[in-house]
DNA sequence: GACTAAATTTCGGTA
DNA sequence: TACCGAAGTTTAGTC
């Protein structure tokens, strides 16, 4: 990994035209090529940047741009996509490399994955009498989150988001058209669970006949832990 | 910016739980504080992340901690969310501090809002007969990217995306709804735009009467520039 | 401030 | 490999 600090000024072209005046910015340079333009602000996403699989090549510049100020030119360019960043370099403020070895990577653990887990155990949460029939229902179009019975041994079908908005409603409308042409599963009522609900998404759910249930995270963590310590 | 390159580990508690194991990364920590973790490879996106406002702490690593290796121990958290970022340090490799300044930030020029402007320009890709009626007309749920009329007078909706995903089809149909219902405009219909689409989208679009159009972006700024030439 | 739509989305899983 | 959906999405614009 290369660390440069330089006033540059930056191009790029491919899926849309972009230039970053000339200012003094992190130019880093990954081991696979990669090249990202980070400001000392607004964090997480490089002002400007060039996915791997690229190549970089430093370059001398045309007199005019010499005359200019401009020191080194790097030309980044992407093979596939003909995506082209340039970064005109004017000063170089600081330059360092350092070996760094392959990365073990990130463990995850959480979000939209754990919601749908607890759920499925504390399945009597969609009401009195539910059953789980299985998580990941699989459908011609993708697969439900949730499918259950309820009291009446009616399949219901749950779709679960951690922020509940529009789309989600729409995917589960797909979900239950789908499934309501399914004798063996017909009639297929709908469930939409999230820790938070939009209004509008809640108004379009009503609409359509699909019960709104808050999902309060923590204390289905809470009885979860509670749970597994009860032996 | 300050940039550190050090052995370390990292725990993320908030939205999720994340480890990092102990490897060598580049930590970069911005003048408005944030954080963030990078390897040396997956561009663009960090291991791992603290969004501003946000305070990092140093901190005496405790006793135990100590034993096992760790020199410094960072601790950087978000005031609202609660979100816990902490970096165990085993060893520090590199560590340098620059000014940057404020960054004039970012120009950009392109994407939906051009595909949108040249096909109000060239608005018999729709079909013979047809003329604008105006870009981003304004319906209660949003504005329609572009009003236009055919050949008949029949009004005519359109969508335009570079992606054209189901999300795409969905959002015309909701425009096309309440378009429907006004009596000075309906009937209205469809037309899906795109410089790709999805086979699912075009099914769904078909399904429900709407038109899909691709669009070959280079050719239509092709034919923009030898117009803008023509004088 | 709330909400919607776009992103050079990126990223991961599955058929 | 293509397609689909999630993301600690983030970010920008509008009401």
């Amino acid at each position: 990994m290369r660390l440069v600090i330089a006033r540059c000024s930056v191009d790029y072209a491919g899926r849309l035209s972009a230039h970053l005046p000339l200012a003094t910015r992190l130019l880093l340079v990954k081991a696979d090529g990669s090249v990202l333009v980070h400001s000392d602000s607004l964090s997480y996403k490089p002002l400007n940047w060039m996915s791997p699989p690229c190549t970089l090549t430093v370059m001398e510049p045309e007199p005019e741009q010499a005359n200019a100020g401009v020191v080194e030119l790097w030309r980044v360019a992407q093979a596939k996509t003909a995506d082209l960043l340039v970064i005109s370099i004017h000063e170089i403020v600081h330059d360092s490399a350092h070996e760094l070895g392959v990365d073990p990577g990130l463990q995850k653990d959480g979000v939209e994955a754990h919601l749908q887990k607890l759920l499925a155990e504390q399945i009597e949460l969609l009401g009195d009498g539910h059953r789980l029939v299985r998580r990941e229902y699989m459908t011609a179009i993708g697969p439900v989150d949730i499918l259950a019975t309820d009291a009446t041994g009616a399949s219901v079908a749950v779709e679960i988001k951690r922020r509940g908005d529009i789309d989600g409603v729409e995917q589960l409308t797909r979900y239950l058209e789908l499934m309501n042409r399914d004798p063996l599963l017909a009639p297929v009522t709908g469930v939409f669970a999230a820790q938070e609900i939009k209004p509008q998404a809640r108004t379009l759910a009503q609409d359509r006949g699909i019960r709104c249930l808050l999902l309060d995270y923590d204390a289905m963590r809470g009885l979860d832990d509670a749970d597994s310590r009860l032996f």
